[in-house]
RNA sequence: GGAGAGGUUCCCGAGUGGUCAAAGGGAACAGACUGUAAAUCUGUCGGCGAAGCCUUCGGAGGUUCAAAUCCUCCUCUCUCCA
């Protein structure tokens, strides 16, 4: 390939690149020397799951490795003690080191689902921060004034709308800039959100006399809500570790007006493949066509195709055509008849009594497909039968 | 160190002795309509087999027949002044 076409590529779905045309010097001075680029990306065992909106830089750093260079995953277990300022303000209590093994080594599983695992080197902070000393550090926080810091958006922000800020929390981007340092890095990704630690490595890299990185940022994916950014907190992410079934669903549940921006960011579609599902959209085809291609596509991702086709054929099956899907978790009682509520409850479809008669009277809970609203029912076990809650809750109950 | 303002349910936020499981909004969930989309309308939104009772308004005590609300101590946050 060509640096003119390994640049196109690697410009693809990418926000921003600072800066770009040394970008093109590091890609040439790469090929001429045969010394693969150091692809650098953080992150903090913090222990949560691993979701399609992390994967967007991870799925760069994947590209990256395709041309021959090595993708450095650095992992923070400094830093996530601090909690990243760019998100909420959550301090964070210190972890064992026997989290922090766990914890990335569960990271490192999700990642690996894109990543190339013999061009991936591992990193811990705590290679370089553990042994350093007081003065190190201060001679660290002396690289940066505190005008950098409030002239950084969520830093001024919370400031201004007087909400707490840690004094640690300054540190986020110190840190960060330094493991840049530490490994010298000649790119890092992010998310846009990252640029000012980004260029924090930029700044970290020049004070040590190394040749600057460069950061590529990627845009942020939304959330399966359309709205928030695709998090945790807010339960609206699609996770590495979904099953298949769960991964085609919550993407069958996002907004119409998000179907190209999971193209662009989340599946291998190339730009022309792009543009072909945009015209077809403003062609006025049923975007639910579309976005099935798209749910098709992302559970062929992690799972093959294979896998994408199934799962079509299912949610086909469920929820256009009303059937059962084939995979209904099984429960047994020995009684021969059974309050609703406590069927319900017993079953896992709902969390509650409350809940429970809640759906009740709400009409969403359904016995062999009739309608059930009677909270005091005394169900009769006598064959199986098939329990319905909402649109995607089933049980089926047999007798022990 | 001094002065002031605060901490309420998933989030924001009202509530200053009983009528408070706590207004309103958001989120979420369910129903109708659909395409597990959007918009709209309706309903629900601490727990208990539901009677009443139990747990919940930063924490611990106290006053009172009765406390989110009053008192004491503690704790955390913000603002202003050093």
């Amino acid at each position: 390939m060509t640096i003119e076409e390994q640049v196109k590529l690697l410009k693809q779905s990418v926000e921003e690149i600072v800066p770009e045309d040394k970008l093109i010097e590091k890609l040439k001075k790469a090929e001429k020397t045969g010394k693969p680029l150091r692809i650098k990306y953080g992150i903090d065992p913090t222990g949560s799951d691993v979701h399609i909106g992390h994967l967007v830089p991870i799925r760069k750093m994947r590209q990256f490795q395709d041309l021959g260079h090595t993708g450095v995953i650095i992992i923070g277990d400094f830093t996530a003690q601090i909690g990243d300022p760019t998100g909420k303000n959550e301090t964070r209590p210190p972890l064992t080191a026997e989290q922090v093994k766990i914890n990335s080594e569960k990271y490192m599983e999700q990642l690996y689902t894109v990543l190339d695992k013999d061009k991936t080197e591992v990193r811990y902070q705590s290679e370089w921060f553990g042994g350093m000393t007081m003065a190190d550090v201060i001679k660290l926080m002396g690289k940066f004034t505190l005008a950098q810091f409030l002239a950084h958006d969520t830093f001024r922000k919370r400031y201004e709308n007087g909400l707490p800020l840690g004094m640690h929390e300054i540190m986020y981007p110190i840190l960060q800039g330094y493991d840049s340092v530490a490994v010298e890095a000649d790119i890092e990704l992010g998310a846009t959100e990252q640029k000012f630690n980004l260029l924090a490595g930029r700044d970290m890299q020049r004070y040590f006399g190394q040749e600057e990185q460069v950061a590529i940022m990627s845009p942020i994916l939304l959330g399966t809500d359309g709205v928030n950014k695709m998090g945790k907190s807010l339960n609206n992410y699609i996770a590495v570790f979904d099953t298949p079934k769960d991964k085609y669903g919550k993407v069958m549940s996002i907004p119409d007006n998000l179907i190209t921006n999971y193209f662009n960011y989340a599946t291998n579609y190339t730009p022309q493949e792009i543009k072909e599902i945009e015209k077809r959209l403003a062609s006025g085809e049923n975007p639910k066509n579309m976005k099935q291609e798209l749910a098709r596509a992302i559970v062929s991702i992690y799972h093959g195709q294979e896998a994408g086709l199934a799962e079509e054929k299912a949610f086909n099956e469920v929820f256009a055509k009303g059937k059962l899907p084939d995979d209904i978790p099984e429960f047994a009682f020995a009684e021969d008849k059974l309050w609703i509520v406590k069927l319900l409850t017993d079953t896992e479809l709902c969390k509650t009594n409350g809940e429970a008669k809640r759906m009740l009277k709400q009409n969403a809970v359904s016995i062999n497909g009739d309608k059930i609203n009677n909270p005091d029912l005394e169900v009769e076990l006598g064959q199986e039968i098939i329990v319905k809650v909402g649109k995607r809750r089933f049980a089926k109950i047999i007798k022990k």
